[in-house]
Order: structure tokens, then C-alpha cells, then sequence
DNA sequence: AGCACGCCGACT
DNA sequence: GTCGGCGTGCTC
């Protein structure tokens, strides 16, 4: 079994007298790259998760190289590397999860340590699965038997085993009875995995019916899924076609492969109880579920099951993307053109694209499925890159609701009314008809700004630079940008007058107030982040919706989202060129899809439904094309924009984020990245500017803006510009490639 | 990311 | 005289 293992000069010179290698390793922290160590020869393979020594201390890293050939500018040499503590004894990293490692960093300009922590957030997992003991019929009989001792060996006698307090509660006892059985030998205790198996969704469950358009759509992605091989399909299909029964379809033929895992990204936590339901009606068991909320041992479980190839399929946020399935076999990421897929905090990194990435390296289908898909998606159906796969009709033959703009130019609303009599007569329409009226205003709060009447002052927040939002439920001041937060102050904190201080603007807290004020008798349920906090407060938010214990809906954006109202008829848009302004540069493709995706709440089912947008631009081009419906020509004369700007995805455009809490250490590492700037053909740089925010958390903070030609590299380009400067030690420069947010 | 090393203010 | 603030720098 032990062959010899060939010995060249090269590995000779790299073995040590104790017949030790030289292997380096990959650690999950922001260091430069992988460190090296030594290992008994022949070392372990690659992706191999080891256990090694750092600053006096026990680290998991993983085996990123082992017969290393090229020399590194500085290598260390062999007598200073100190030997690899252990090997754990798991599955390895796969070779492919390696090379995906190395891209996203190389990609994002992150570390390769910074994106192996996005892997190895779970270090618990590689240790001894949990276990627990459980008790069955012993060899020997009892001591003494009594009426009690007789009852627990009557549960024990078909051989199951128990846990002590189950136990003790099926018989009747309390545990010191069953204690004196074991301590006789007439009941035994047993280890058991902790963790029971998560149960395997099954491929050849019966599915719902589809309509023709939903098994034609569904046959092309099952084709894709069965040749196997990348390639990357858009799913589009109008708001209620039935998108997510037609993707079910593919993970089910991709599940009938032996070992088969399959990977849904969902935006953010709207793992909606809804989309759960659906799945476990499809597959008889629910998914495996990852994300933010979860507890430390479900995520343990989940990561372990995701490693060990026994979690199937996996339900997650952007995060799940960096899961180390062995298996993968197809990626789905519904609500593609959700921006939340953005990740904007540590690794900045887009969990769609790099959804692409990981499909193209393990050789794999991609679908991507949207009722509003992104602006690049389209873009690369057009040009031949992903196969477009569309769907026009709802299931069922529900209609698309009708949708009709309010000009609010014409007649002013009253001040601190946002309820134009259009809006308010359709929705005492709705309650009469009892139907449910869902009120869209993009604002969390009560009102996103306070300001004093005498003096004029603005409240803002001491660490940025922004209005703090009142938020009077919880009668406090907060801003949305740090988390910063105060009591509602009494008196003017500038000039003191008392009672001075006036709400500003809407938010959806206040819009209750007055449809509470219009509609007495209607029942309100406002949903905001503030209040669905858990995933918990989310789902009874949705089953009392659902089951009609609500006439009024009133939501930011959370609300937009894939979920299924039969009976919601109605649909207000309060405010719908809140999203036009900010001006970055999707910002119109954001309110388009945003306003598209909410109008689609109305009207799913057996009743039509209606939108009413109340605007002040209802000749604005999103406006237009949500009255005439021309999805195509719309998102084409956004495509003829962003192309004449040279803006993505015609262009590529990374933003470099300098901030410091010292303003002149900040303004000179601006000056000194600015003299220093490349210039060359098709490139364009913009900056320092400072930031929209100029101050977040105490932060100083200025931005360059990089703007290149689509064929050419941005990041090479930065890298090297990074390194003609030494800035002062306290400003941090933060890297954005391709940014959604311009603040 | 930790953690130690290192140089300047209010305490036993 | 010391404890301790967190700026800086290193970890194979």
C-alpha cells in the first residue's frame, strides 16, 4: 500500500533532516496570503484543513500548496517554519473551491485570507460531530424490579432508544428510576449523533401542474441541468407566472443525480416562510436553510451537512454562495436583480456574479430567475452569453393589474396628507369590497427629518452626515447610517424654543397615522425592518396577512418581494420618485424594477387587480413604461444610456473609499493619490471627492471613481497606483469593484 | 483578526 | 513611582 514516493532534487532540497516539507497554507484572516509551514512527507493534499501554530496560538487553516515550485519574492526558509499542529480529520476543500478562493480575491481585490473566512466563518463545524446519549434495554436484569422500574422496561422493550427525559416522561417516572436501572445494568446508555440527518428532499414527488408556457420553460433549464456543464440561464417571467415552481422543476432533475447538491440564493432573509411552504409542498421536506439568523448549532449543522455532501439543497442569503459544497450540481439565484445580492460591508462582493464564477468553475448551470431581471443579465442574453428563457403569462390566467399614474402636480395634497383622493377613493373601494390595499413608501420612520420652526436648525446625526430619521414608536431620533439613536429632545437642542420642533416628509409610520385617521375601522399592519426584526416577527406578519386578518398594508421595501396575496387587489404608491433621486447610476433601473416588482403584488389571484402611482413626474420614462407595460423598450433606451456614458455593463467602474478620522491626514492622502494618478486611453479617473456622506461613524471620508473601457482590467491598473503611494498610516483605503452604492 | 510592544496621562 | 489608553506592526 505505501509506495515510495518519488524524491527529485527539487523536493530533496525542500525536505528538512526530520523529513519534514515545506506546505503552505491558507489562514481565514486578512493577511497578505497563505503562510508557510512544515509537514511530515508526504504531506497532506491540498485543501486539506489543518490545524497550525500562529503568534503562540492554535489556528484552522487549509492547505493551499504543497510542492511548491516557483519562488516567492522573500520565502522563509525551511528552519524558521515551525511544523502543522495537526490534520482535521474532514473532507477536504475541494480543488475547485480553491481556485474560486484565489478568483473572488484576485476579482474583489480582497485577500485570499478575507475570503476564506466567508468559508471557514464556522470552525466549530470541523470539530467532533456533536452526540448525545440516549437509552435502550440493557444485558442484565434489574436488581429489584418495582411497578415503575417495570413500566420504563415496557416503553424500552421494542428497542428504540430514548433520551432520559423522554423516557421518563412515556413511562410515567421521574429519571431517578431510570438512574437505579442503569446503575443495575438493565438499561443501557448509548452515544448518538446529536445532529439527526436533515431529511433528503425527494426528486419524484409529484410537482403542481403547469401551464404550457411553465413545462416549456421548465424543459429547457431540466435540459441544461441533464447534458450538465456551464451555462448560465435568465428565467424571466412577469410578476405570479410561477417562476419558482419552473426552477423547482430543475432541482429536482438536478437531485436525481446520485449526490447531487443544489445551491438557492434568495436576497437577503426574505427566505420567505412562503417560498419555504412551497418548497416542502414540492419536495416533502423543507431545505436546508443559511443565513444570518441562524443559531450557532443549526449553522454548525448546516455547514457540516453542506461539506459532507448531506445537505441536498441549501436555501440561503449571499453568504450560503461561500458553503463548501463537494457536490455542487446547480446554482439558482431568484430576484437576480436584487441589489441586496451586493455584499458592502468587509469583502465588498456581488453574490450574483460570483454565483456566475462558481457555476463556470464547477462546471455547472446557473439560473438566474427575475420578473425585472438586471439591466447586465439582459444584456448578456443579448449578447448570446446566458440563454434567455422568458414567461409572459400569470398562472392561473390571473391578468397583470392595471396601473394608473396620479399626477400629484395638479392637485396639491394638503400639508401632512399623502393620501391623494384618487388613492383614498380606490382604497375605500377595496375595503368594501373586502379586498386588502397595499401602501408602498420606501421610508422607514416616522418622518426622515426634524427641524426647528424658529431657528431653522436641522437635527443630524453627530457621527455623519445625515438628517436623523424619527422613529415615534419608539420615540427616539436614529440614523440610518450608523445606528446612532436619541430620545425625541423636547426643546430645540440649537436655539432651545419649546414645542418647536416640526416631522418633515412621510415615512411609513406616519402614513399609518393617517390612514388610521381615514380608515378608523380598517385593521393596519405596518411592515419595516424595525418590525419584523426575526424571522419570526416576519412569518406571523405574512400569516395574518395571508389569512386576512389585515385590510391595509403599509411596507417599504421589504414588502416587494415575492410574496403571494390572493386576496390583494390594490396597490398605492405613495411616493414614486422617492428612488429617482441620489442619483447613482442605477437609480432608475431600481425604482423601475422596485415599482414593478410591488405593482405585481396586486391582483395574483382570481380578482384584477389595480396600481395607483402617485407621482410627480408622470411623464418620467419609468412612469411611461410602467403604464404602457414595454418592458423591452424601456430597459433597451436605459441600455442606449448607460452605453453612451461608457457606464456598466459597457464600461467597468470601481470606486476607492479613503477615510480616516483626521481630516488633513485624509485630504492629503487624496492630493497624493490624485498627483500620482495613471492616465492612459479610455481611462478616466474622478477624484478625491468627498463622499455624499463626507462623515460615516466618526470617519472622514473621500472617493475616487475609476472609470475604464470594458476590455480592460481595473484592478491590475489600481493595484498599481496603490503602490506608487505610501499614505498616512490611519487612512483606509477600502475598494470597490463595481459599486451599487454611491455613498 | 488577535496580540504584543510601546510611548504619554491619572491614580494606589 | 505604576496602570492603562489604543496606535503600530507581525504572525510562517
Amino acid at each position: 500500500m505505501y509506495n515510495t514516493p518519488m524524491t527529485n532534487e527539487a523536493e530533496q532540497e525542500q525536505t528538512g533532516l526530520l523529513g519534514e516539507v515545506r506546505i503552505s497554507v491558507l489562514l481565514p484572516l486578512p493577511l497578505a496570503g497563505p503562510l508557510d509551514y512544515l509537514a511530515p512527507f508526504p504531506p497532506p493534499k491540498p485543501g486539506s484543513f489543518v490545524e497550525v501554530p500562529l503568534s503562540g496560538r492554535k489556528r484552522i487553516g487549509v492547505i493551499w500548496e504543497t510542492g511548491k515550485k516557483e519562488m516567492r519574492g522573500k520565502i522563509l526558509p525551511l528552519e524558521k517554519l515551525k511544523p502543522i499542529h495537526s490534520v482535521i480529520d474532514v473532507p477536504p476543500l475541494t480543488t475547485v473551491l480553491r481556485r474560486f478562493v484565489d478568483w473572488v480575491a484576485g476579482y474583489n481585490m480582497a485577500s485570499q485570507g478575507a475570503v476564506l473566512r466567508m468559508i471557514l466563518n464556522t470552525p466549530e463545524a470541523l470539530g467532533p460531530p456533536p452526540v448525545t446519549i440516549k437509552y435502550k434495554k440493557g444485558m442484565l436484569e434489574p436488581d429489584r424490579m418495582t411497578a415503575a422500574r417495570s413500566r420504563v422496561l415496557d416503553v424500552l422493550a421494542d428497542g428504540r432508544a430514548w433520551h432520559i427525559k423522554g423516557l421518563a416522561k412515556a413511562a410515567g417516572v421521574s429519571d431517578s428510576v431510570i438512574r437505579g436501572l442503569i446503575k443495575s445494568g438493565a438499561v443501557e446508555g448509548l452515544e448518538v449523533p446529536a445532529d439527526a440527518a436533515y431529511p433528503a428532499p425527494d426528486p419524484f414527488r409529484e410537482g403542481p401542474v403547469l401551464t404550457a408556457e411553465q413545462k416549456e420553460a421548465a424543459a429547457v433549464l431540466c435540459k441544461y441541468v441533464d447534458q450538465g456543464g456551464y451555462q448560465t440561464i435568465l428565467l424571466e417571467g412577469v410578476t405570479g407566472s410561477g417562476k419558482t415552481e419552473v426552477y423547482f422543476e430543475a432541482v429536482a432533475r438536478a437531485l436525481r443525480k446520485p449526490g447531487a447538491q443544489v445551491l438557492v440564493l434568495l436576497p437577503e432573509i426574505a427566505l420567505t416562510t412562503q417560498w419555504l411552504e412551497r418548497f416542502k409542498e414540492r419536495f416533502g421536506v423543507p431545505p436546508v436553510e443559511w443565513h444570518s439568523g441562524l443559531r450557532k448549532s443549526e449553522r454548525r449543522r448546516a455547514w457540516r451537512a453542506a461539506l459532507d455532501g448531506q445537505a441536498r439543497v441549501v436555501v440561503g442569503a449571499r453568504s450560503a454562495l461561500f458553503l463548501p459544497f463537494p457536490g455542487l450540481e446547480l446554482i439558482i439565484a431568484d430576484e437576480e436583480h436584487d441589489v441586496s445580492f451586493k455584499q458592502e460591508e468587509g469583502v465588498l462582493y456581488h453574490a450574483r456574479d460570483m454565483a456566475v464564477v462558481r457555476a463556470s468553475q464547477t462546471g455547472i448551470p446557473l439560473i438566474l430567475a427575475s420578473a425585472t431581471p438586471s439591466l447586465e443579465s439582459l444584456i448578456n442574453c443579448q449578447r448570446e452569453r446566458y440563454r434567455h428563457v422568458r414567461m409572459k403569462d400569470r398562472y392561473g390566467g390571473a391578468r397583470l393589474p392595471e396601473i394608473i399614474a396620479v399626477d400629484m402636480r395638479r392637485d396639491p395634497l394638503p400639508a401632512g396628507s399623502w393620501l391623494s383622493p384618487e388613492l383614498a377613493g380606490a382604497i375605500t373601494q377595496t375595503l368594501e369590497a373586502g379586498h386588502q390595499t397595499l401602501l408602498f413608501l420606501n421610508r422607514r420612520g416616522y418622518a426622515p427629518l426634524t427641524l426647528c420652526r424658529a431657528c431653522g436648525e436641522r437635527l443630524e446625526c453627530p457621527n455623519c452626515t445625515a438628517w436623523l430619521v424619527e422613529h415615534r414608536y419608539q420615540g427616539r431620533l436614529m440614523c440610518h447610517h450608523c445606528g446612532y439613536g436619541m430620545r425625541i429632545p423636547d426643546h430645540c437642542p440649537e436655539c432651545e424654543s419649546e414645542d418647536s420642533l416640526t416631522a418633515c416628509g412621510p415615512g411609513v409610520e406616519r402614513l399609518a397615522e393617517e390612514v388610521k385617521n381615514r380608515f378608523p375601522a380598517a385593521r393596519l399592519r405596518v411592515m419595516a425592518s424595525d418590525q419584523m426584526t426575526t424571522p419570526a416577527k416576519a412569518a406571523a406578519a405574512i400569516a395574518d396577512i395571508e389569512s386576512g386578518r389585515v385590510d391595509i398594508v403599509i411596507g417599504t421595501q421589504i414588502i416587494t418581494k415575492g410574496y403571494h396575496f390572493p386576496n390583494l387587489t390594490l396597490v398605492g404608491i405613495i411616493d414614486a420618485d422617492l428612488g429617482l433621486k441620489g442619483g447613482d447610476l442605477r437609480a432608475i433601473e431600481r425604482t423601475y424594477q422596485q415599482l414593478i416588482q410591488v405593482s405585481g403584488r396586486a391582483g395574483r389571484a382570481k380578482h384584477p387587480g389595480r396600481v395607483l402611482i402617485q407621482t410627480y413626474f408622470p411623464d418620467h420614462p419609468v412612469m411611461a413604461a410602467m403604464i404602457s407595460g414595454d418592458q423591452d423598450r424601456f430597459m433597451q433606451a436605459e441600455a442606449e444610456a448607460r452605453e453612451a456614458a461608457s457606464l456598466p455593463p459597457y464600461g467597468k467602474l470601481v470606486a476607492l473609499i479613503l477615510s480616516s478620522r483626521n481630516q488633513p491626514n485624509l485630504q492629503e492622502a487624496g492630493r497624493m493619490l490624485g498627483h500620482k494618478a495613471p492616465q492612459s486611453d479610455g481611462l478616466l479617473i474622478l477624484g478625491p471627492a468627498p463622499a455624499p456622506l463626507s462623515q460615516i461613524r466618526g470617519r472622514f471620508r473621500a472617493r475616487f471613481l475609476i472609470k475604464t473601457g470594458a476590455n480592460l482590467s481595473p484592478q491590475k491598473l489600481v493595484r498599481k497606483w496603490l503602490k506608487t503611494v505610501s499614505l498616512p498610516s490611519d487612512v483606509r483605503v477600502k475598494i470597490d469593484i463595481d459599486p451599487y452604492s454611491f455613498l
